[in-house]
DNA sequence: TCAGTTTACTAAAGCACTTTACCAAAACGT
DNA sequence: ACGTTTTGGTAAAGTGCTTTAGTAAACTGA
């Protein structure tokens, strides 16, 4: 009998581990699920039963019977983008150690795919959603999103949606950033920011604005340039922003991208940074301790926020802990080496002169 | 009756719908999986009955019936490397367009959860499994791997592993860079690689030693260096190279975190590149475009790669085409600003000399 | 000693689908 | 007109697990 059941491949079912160790299904089924205890002897019949056969219970069986997978989705705009990468990593890696197994979406920014993998919750393929977004929404997502639970947002809001939201201090960091370019004695600086609308966008200039504020210098409408995390918005930006009557003598990227763009741009103009300007970045995911200068950043707990992503909808899963609050990571800035004190204006006027033609 | 399906928000089964349309489950059933035809008015029927109780089948059961899952798994090292982010956003959209999901690993190198992932097919997770490893096999995983069908390979061997493979053409990448560099005259040509044993690692070092041979330039052991495709690694190596008594005019630095680390190593000793050092970078991932100057490299379709092990996996799902065969992808060197003629040998051992105190 | 509780189990009913085996009636060929 | 094929279905048996409702036997306390 045994032999049998070794010889032929098929996977043993827990039908036979209760054959093997004479008892019946549902003591097997309820001792392995840990909801009954057995004498002694009785369990270790199972357990012997189950080494010998190597049961592995089956998946589909049992999440049919329970209605839950033991599975969360990441929805992201791009796994490419090393910023969602790093994100899916740590969300990986804290699913793994509560249990659950991770299924990838990547949208691209195609609302309908986004509409897609919501419902997914719905049609049982997950459990529950991590949803990451990148644009604004124009009602679709939020229509989608109603009436879903399950679902966790990081990093991006959507506009009217109630739900568990885990996002980072983008008031507090674009504070900090102009702060610090202030204290370095810059009163014109650029800020060049993500998609306008998009909450992260709205806030960091937030931030920015409130720090100019403090230090009594006027905000400059022309100085501000929303657009996209993009690199080709970084340098589309920097180009616009060099080409003003008053040029800024620092700029604040509020994405990696941006610098790396805006970077390109002033390198490519002999405008040398730190010395004719400075710039300080956003996220710091980018390998910025190798660029030379460095840069300095404004650092985004990005695994954290994976992490603690995770932990919430794990505990809206079990505890229904029904708390659908926002919650807000703080970051904090990397001093590196891309900002000082700014250059004689006369200097960079001619650089930019030269640079122009 | 309609109306208590709508009102309870219970999900509709094909019990309900068949109710619904007045016909069987069995036919309900089979229409739905194109395995039946029908006339037209009972077709009608159908059709309304799902669309009016928003019947969306249940995919655990359907899993659990039909004893597969649509999904794949993919196991990489780390996702939040930009290489396997890229490598994962191919092969998200692959699956998709194929109509599977796919479930994200990362191993983070650690062989227990490499061995864990394979088992997952065999344990019906998944109907199959993308590997990629980036470390040398001990054995561990060839024993895991014996037996296990659907399973391919991406990117890097596992020794003695049958399976469908999908590789890059390592050894002609290897080959075209040295090639590009001696043709731009150089003679003393540094090879920094991957961990000692891994076979991209062992190719591309043999196409660089081809390249040499052809040129008639001896092959020289301490020109060489293995260790991992770490920045890491880059910088000890450069650092290395630079200290030898006669040191290359040029790196084939045969990854971009690599040639990442050996630029900063280059550029804190004030060797410009490429007018004291040239150095061509491989897989073409990290931005290297916005470098200054923007870097030379082997560019790996990475993305093709992915996409093509989806492809060759489904394809060994579905009509089980058992070509257990190994597959090279086409590489090819991006020439941008990092390669220029040697510099004068003295010029450089100043450089050098200045550095090492 | 006997009702009440605890222990150690089990039978059977789901869970929601697919598929095999089968059947009645209509259409068809001769 | 009668056997055969096609059309249009159906009943029921899996798929492998969980869980509810229950039972028989052993233990407990007064």
């Amino acid at each position: 009998m045994k032999i049998t059941k070794l010889l032929n491949q098929k996977r043993a079912t827990v039908r036979d581990v209760a054959d093997q160790a004479v008892v019946s299904v549902t003591t097997v089924s309820r001792w392995l699920n840990g909801s009954i205890k057995l004498p002694e002897v009785t369990a270790e019949r199972i357990r012997r039963a189950v080494l010998l056969l190597r049961y592995e219970p089956n998946l589909h069986a049992r999440r049919l019977s329970l209605g839950r997978t033991d599975t969360l989705a990441l929805v992201v705009p791009d796994i490419a983008d090393p910023f969602f990468a790093l994100l899916a990593g740590s969300v990986e890696a804290a699913a793994e150690s509560l249990g659950f197994g991770i299924v990838l979406c990547a949208t691209l920014n195609r609302p309908m795919r986004e509409v897609d993998y919501i419902g997914r919750v719905y049609r049982n393929h997950v459990d529950g959603l991590l949803f990451a977004t990148n644009h604004p929404d124009d009602g679709t997502l939020l229509a989608a999103m109603q009436g879903q639970s399950n679902v966790v947002l990081l990093d991006e809001d959507i506009n009217g949606v109630i739900a568990p939201k885990v996002f980072c201090d983008n008031r507090g960091g674009g504070q900090e950033a102009t702060e610090h370019l202030i204290a370095a004695g810059h009163r014109r600086i650029g800020f060049v920011g993500g998609v306008e609308g998009v909450m992260s966008a709205v806030e960091r200039c937030g931030g920015y604005a409130s720090a100019l504020q403090a230090a009594k210098i006027p905000f400059d409408r022309a100085l501000t340039d929303f657009g996209g995390y993009t690199a080709d918005h970084g340098r589309s930006a920097a180009r616009r922003l060099l080409r003003l009557a008053e040029p800024p003598t620092a700029i604040f990227a509020s994405s990696d991208q941006i610098a790396i763009g805006a970077l390109e741009v002033l390198r490519n103009a002999g405008i040398s940074v730190p010395n004719d300007m400075s710039i300080v970045a956003y996220d710091d995911v980018a390998p910025f301790t190798f660029f030379s200068p460095a840069v300095t950043a404004v650092r985004q707990p990005v695994a954290d926020m994976g992490k603690r992503g995770v932990e919430r909808l794990v505990g809206y899963l079990t505890n229904t802990s029904t708390d659908k609050t926002e919650e807000r990571l703080p970051v904090h800035l990397i001093q590196r080496g891309s900002v000082a004190p700014p250059a004689s204006s006369s200097r960079l006027s001619r650089l930019i002169k030269t640079w122009s033609k």
